[in-house]
Order: structure tokens, then sequence, then C-alpha cells
DNA sequence: CTTCCAGTAGAACGTTCGGTCTACCCGGCG
DNA sequence: CGCCGGGTAGACCGAACGTTCTACTGGAAG
């Protein structure tokens, strides 16, 4: 039987702190996670080791589909860098949009997280870099004079667009940053 | 006799507060802010009601402190707008550099205040409208095509400019937004 | 000197925090 | 059947949270 009727205690708990954490932060409460994800507090313990375990490994899933959906919205735009570096921004248009959005979860996390030895920085780092490499390689083909220093122009757009898109909800902060990626272009 | 030998303990709470507030998070305990400031229990209490209002004047402080750096920044680079606004971004370089820098106070409080009802919130939107006016009133100055247009892009580039700072601290995010700047003024 | 009051020091409140522990339940497998 | 492992339910722990309270102190004003 390979179909599930429920999903274990674990990916309950996955996601139910994939949500919470983000809409209320990282900060949020044990007996929250384990009430929205009807799960029993021990589990969290054998599973995760812990709150920042489960945290971590929050960050790390949202990581890898945030990084999917980069992915995505690159190769549904064709051949031309310059057409799949601005579906970028269109698809950034369409997150920050969203009625639920709450800025960018990893600097969200990185703010809150005073202790910089908590595991979620490591997280947020590798994410960032991969995000930073996956706009590198766009660029690169674009043979432009200064690659990387587009290429982190660039990563300060993306940031610039979910920190405004947080900040001043009625702004549409992807379509100036994407206007501003095509002067960069050329 | 004008001068104070030491400030009251309402001094002292606001620039413990102020400093602490920031380096840990507004989350910050109030244990931890009392010892700080070598102020008692009461006093807090006394002077603003409890923690959200120390939270919510600790935020007005900086954000007149924060919007005066940004005039001072302005008015000492000359007559020219577009110079004027470029001295910001030259501003925001050491600001980012800064070795105890956290990432924009203001995003900070409004991402790990889960609760809408908060006064800081009213507080981080009345500053980010401050400073979107002291941007603009430069713009208009530069008869531009859509300078509200303009205006907006600006602010994006300061909040991706002290976003990135935060997350990726051996970037120098201040330097690219300048010369995105450049782009925008022509 | 006496009064007064802002401030200090710190106990104590009830709540919530993250984490540990015991007791029970149930389904699969030997 | 008997066992066993993963799961649930929930009591419990020490610590920290924000807040309220009483008792005391010191200096300025009357």
């Amino acid at each position: 039987m390979g179909t599930r009727t429920q999903p274990g205690p674990r990916e309950r708990l996955l996601a139910a702190a994939q949500e919470l954490s983000y809409q209320q932060g990282v900060n949020v409460g044990v007996d929250a996670l384990l009430s929205a994800a009807n799960v029993a507090r021990r589990s969290l313990y054998e599973h995760f080791g812990g709150k920042d375990g489960l945290i971590a490994e929050v960050l790390r899933r949202a990581a890898a589909e945030d990084l999917e959906r980069y992915r995505s919205a690159i190769a549904a735009a064709g051949d031309d860098p310059r057409q799949r570096l601005l579906a970028v921004f269109d698809m950034l248009d369409q997150v920050v949009s969203a009625p639920d959005f709450r800025g960018c979860r990893y600097l969200g996390a990185d703010l809150a997280l005073a202790d910089q030895a908590h595991p979620a920085h490591a997280v947020t780092r590798q994410y960032r870099q991969a995000l930073h490499e996956l706009l590198a390689h766009e660029v690169e083909r674009l043979d432009l004079p200064h690659p990387a220093h587009v290429t982190d122009q660039l990563m300060l757009l993306v940031e610039g667009t979910l920190a405004t898109g947080a900040a001043r909800p009625t702004s549409r902060p992807a379509r100036d940053a994407r206007e501003l990626v095509q002067h960069i272009l050329g």
C-alpha cells in the first residue's frame, strides 16, 4: 500500500512548523507547534532532538522548495538569460502579493535568533549561497563586464523586494525591481 | 546646576533598551533590560507602562535619530539632488560596515512582533513614511518622468542594502546600490 | 526637622517556556 | 497468542517570562 492514509507525525510536524514559524516567527512556542500538528510532545524530541533541530529542518525544507520555485520560474522563461532573470521578479511579484506574505523567512530567522551558534544560521547561509549561484549561472551567460558584481546587485534587488514587500504591503516592489534589472542587463 | 551627574532612570532605560533590543532583538527579556540600565523594576512600569511601551518609545527615539542621520548626510552633500541622493548610500555604506550592524531595526521589529496590534508597528510605519518623504523631496527636484516611481525604487534599494548587509556581512551592498542609483537618476 | 516622592531592591504572582518523564494504546510481526 | 516499537496523552520539571507588590532609601522642599 504505497498510499499512506495520513502523513506520519514527522511530516505533520514539519508542515505545521513550516507554516507557523513563518506566520508567527521562529520564536513561536512548542505547544503551539504540537497542537497545530496534532502530534505528541515526545515525537518532536525523538525526531528532531528539540525545537532548534525542528526549526533548522523546517528551514532546510523551505529552502529546497524556494530554490525549486526559482529554478522552475527560470526554466519556464525560455533560453534568453535576460528573460530568465526577469522571470525571477515576475515570480517574486506573485510571492510578495500573496495575502499571507510575511517577508523573507531566512532574514526573519537570522534577525530573530540572537544566538549566532543556532543551527538555523548555517541553513540560511547555505540557502543564500545556493540562490547566489543560481543567479550567477544566468549572469555569466550574458558576457557582461563584471558578472560577479551584477550578481550581487541582483541579490540585493531580491532581498530588497522581499523586505519592502513585508514592510510596505501596499507597494509593488517586484515591479520596481524588475525595471532596475532591465537597466542592469542593458 | 544644569549639569546632571547621571542621567535619570528613564534615560538610562531608553539607552540600554535601544542598544539591547537591537543587538538581541525586541524579544529580549525585561530582566536583561533592567540590569543593563541599572534601573529598578518599578521604574519601567511607571515611565512606560510596560515592556511594549518601552519598545515603542525606543523605536520612536531611534527613528528620530536615524532620520536625522539621513537628513545630515543629505545636507552635507551640497545642492545637487543627485549628489544628495548618492550621499545617502555613502552613509549607508558606513552603517552596514560597522562591526555591530545587525540589520534594519524596524524590519526586525515588524518580523519579530507577530501581534499586529503591538504599538511598535505604528512607529515603524511612520518611520518609513517619513523616510519616503525625505527621499521624495529630493527626487521631485530632478524633474524626472515618474518621481513617485523613482522614490519607491530608492526605498527598495535602501531596504535591500540593509537586508543584504545583515544577511551577507562580507558583501558591500551599499556600493552596489549606489551604482544602481546612478542608473536610475540618469 | 519633617514631609514627600522618585527611585531602589527584591519578593512574589501567575503564565509560559523548552524539555523530560511515565503510562497507555495499537498495529505488525515472530 | 506474545511481544515490541512507534505513537499518544499528559503530568511534571526548572527556568524565564511580564507584571504587581511591599519595604526601604536618599535628597530636595516646606
